[in-house]
DNA sequence: GTATGCCCTGCCAGCGCTGTCAAAAAAGCA
DNA sequence: TGCTTTTTTGACAGCGCTGGCAGGGCATAC
């Protein structure tokens, strides 16, 4: 076969039919030199000749040869994956952190595994300590509410492998975390409802567990309290992030002769489409009757009329700021760097829509 | 250290301390065998004493031993991985995908590599083939539209990697395939439309180039036609399965002046919100001024009100069959069993909501 | 008694690559 | 030029496990 490579490849070796994998022997005999010269070339190591490396790039592309991610893993220190865990119903939510995460792991040619778990499971410690036993994760993300369990945080840490942490509520420098500043977004909503003219404002707080819950009242009331106005205790209502907590709240809020507000926020989406549901069956326009806000972003909040107010969360971004954590630990730490990597946040978005409106 | 275990396990072997990982080496000396033996155990090999068994597993387990997947990869034939490749804007539907896939996954201690693709890359080919090479995956879930992608297909089969499409529109019988039945599902619907007293049907289609557009239209053309009727061809509106597409078809339909059907069967769920958002714009109240009906259960037809009559595909279990296929491979084959592994055709099922009445 | 076969077990090689270290080549210096 | 220092390269030993095989023990058959 007539190689015409501009360096002297070894003659007579003979190339690889379509479909077969090459070996990094494969590599090191046609480019002339040892194998050890051809992993140099792959890892991008230092001290290689240029000449040398043009020679073994040539022929690793002229072979196909892509280096065998077991097999690397086994021999060395890193195993080029990382794990995703996560125990969260909201397929848009995780799809963003997924797609997040991996968009930062092909710049590092690493790989994600996504692992499910219940975080209700009795054996959770002891399925992500087998997990991290079986497969030498070189990190893990973990998101709401795993991120919060001490077992789970237990198990990681056990293992030694890093970790970060998305949207964390306990246990704040124990690990490197990646979140949004939801007490300010939802304090920035709340001066947008008041700027329209609201100031009978009613809040349905989220899942008492759920940490993002009490971050999210908190901006709230301070926003109340610097422009002058107490809120109303009967207008706070509890929910649980679920649309059903939403109908109640809706009803609750809309129950007959009482004195209603002009606006309520709502702590996440699907919690306002309820209310809205409610509203629109008993004949209360929005926003003429009453303005409605959420938090989230969720996909139904444009599919509904009309479209939801709303925060719009990074999740992605985040997702991808805590694989890049993860990734660029092997990296120089800047001189004054190392701070931020270690507690990230990320900026929100106040979307606009049709569902508030003013007095 | 004393161990109380019933057989005679080497004395003197240090116990684990808690994080630390042990090896097949460990096990093998702490139960006095080879670590063949041992191997042989983790893997349910035949041709082992049952004492011999016993006396490794609880060596094992004092040792929390976990078999290092890497390891295994390497030197056996399979790597306990399968892939899933997409290229879906849908998070329900990959979040449902996913969750059925590792459904099985976990059965037989496989884990599940996401890889998300886009379709229109030049390099689609080549990423998938150096993907393919990089990692020795036992198999390949491939879901539409990549699955009905000559270059996709050609890339996984020229790496010899098992793959199942799920949902594919072309070359049927390449592959183990496992899909539902669209055709019958909006056959089914049509019936029940037309048994709620509707003979004024208007049909919106979906994108072109999806293979589900054709087959759903097909049923609904054999339900009218079975019934006597003849569908008008000006109340077959093109859509492209989004919410905006939806609009349009909507904006058309009830257009002032003209005649509008009592019914209005949408391709998809996205398209019907659409069309709904429309209706209650104009004040057409639904469903007394019009039904309309949807497809695929997406997660905002419980949302958005009234909800919305559709189809759910079990998209999960259709996952999980296709990540068994893969899995099952090792397996015997049963006497007649062969054929039906290629081809899985899961039911679907009518959920009949507030969006069709009676006419 | 010896031969035949089966069951159980262990030895050895090696999967494809990286880490370590030493040797060889090149460069720097007096 | 001859020496030291630095750069470049390769030999070798594994990573933790499985596949192939051979060997020992034991039961059955002749």
């Amino acid at each position: 076969m007539d190689i015409k490579a501009s360096s002297e490849l070894k003659p007579g070796v003979n190339l690889p039919a379509s479909g077969t994998v090459s070996t990094i022997n494969d590599v090191a005999r046609l480019a002339g030199v040892s194998i050890k010269t051809v992993s140099r070339v792959m890892n991008n190591e230092p001290n290689v000749r240029a000449e040398t490396r043009v020679k073994v790039q040539e022929a690793a592309n002229l072979l196909h040869y892509r280096p065998n991610l077991l097999a690397r893993s086994l021999a060395g220190a890193r195993s080029f994956l990382i794990g995703i865990f996560y125990d969260n119903p909201n397929p848009s939510y995780i799809n963003a952190v997924q797609n997040g995460a991996i968009r930062r792991c092909r710049e590092s040619s690493y790989h994600l595994l996504i692992e499910p778990q219940d975080a209700h499971s009795p054996d959770l410690e002891r399925n992500i300590a087998g997990l991290l036993a079986t497969i030498r994760l070189d990190g893990v993300i973990l998101t709401p509410p795993l991120c919060d369990m001490a077992v789970v945080l237990h198990a990681v840490e056990a293992a030694g492998v890093p970790y970060v942490r998305i949207s964390p509520f306990l246990n704040p420098g124990r690990s490197p975390i990646v979140r949004m500043d939801e007490a300010r977004a939802t304090y920035e909503m709340t001066q947008h409802l008041i700027a329209m003219g609201h100031r009978d404002i009613g809040f349905v707080l989220g899942h008492p567990e759920h940490g993002g819950t009490h971050l999210r009242y908190q901006g709230f009331t301070k926003a109340l309290s610097e422009a002058g106005i107490t809120p109303r205790p009967d207008w706070v209502k509890q929910g649980f992030f679920s649309y059903e907590s939403g109908i109640e709240a809706g009803k609750s809020f809309f129950a007959d002769g009482k004195p209603r507000p002009t606006a309520i926020f709502s702590s996440n989406d699907y919690m306002a489409f309820g209310i809205m549901g409610v509203a629109q069956q008993m004949g209360i326009r929005i926003p003429e009757d009453i303005s409605i806000c959420g938090f989230d972003d969720a996909p139904g909040s444009i599919l509904i009329w009309p479209h939801v107010t709303t925060i719009r969360q990074p999740v992605e971004d985040i997702a991808y700021a805590a694989a890049d954590i993860l990734l660029a630990k092997a990296e120089v730490e800047d001189e004054d760097g190392t701070k931020r990597d270690t507690d990230r946040m990320l900026p929100f978005e106040l979307i606009k829509r049709n569902s508030v409106g003013p007095v």
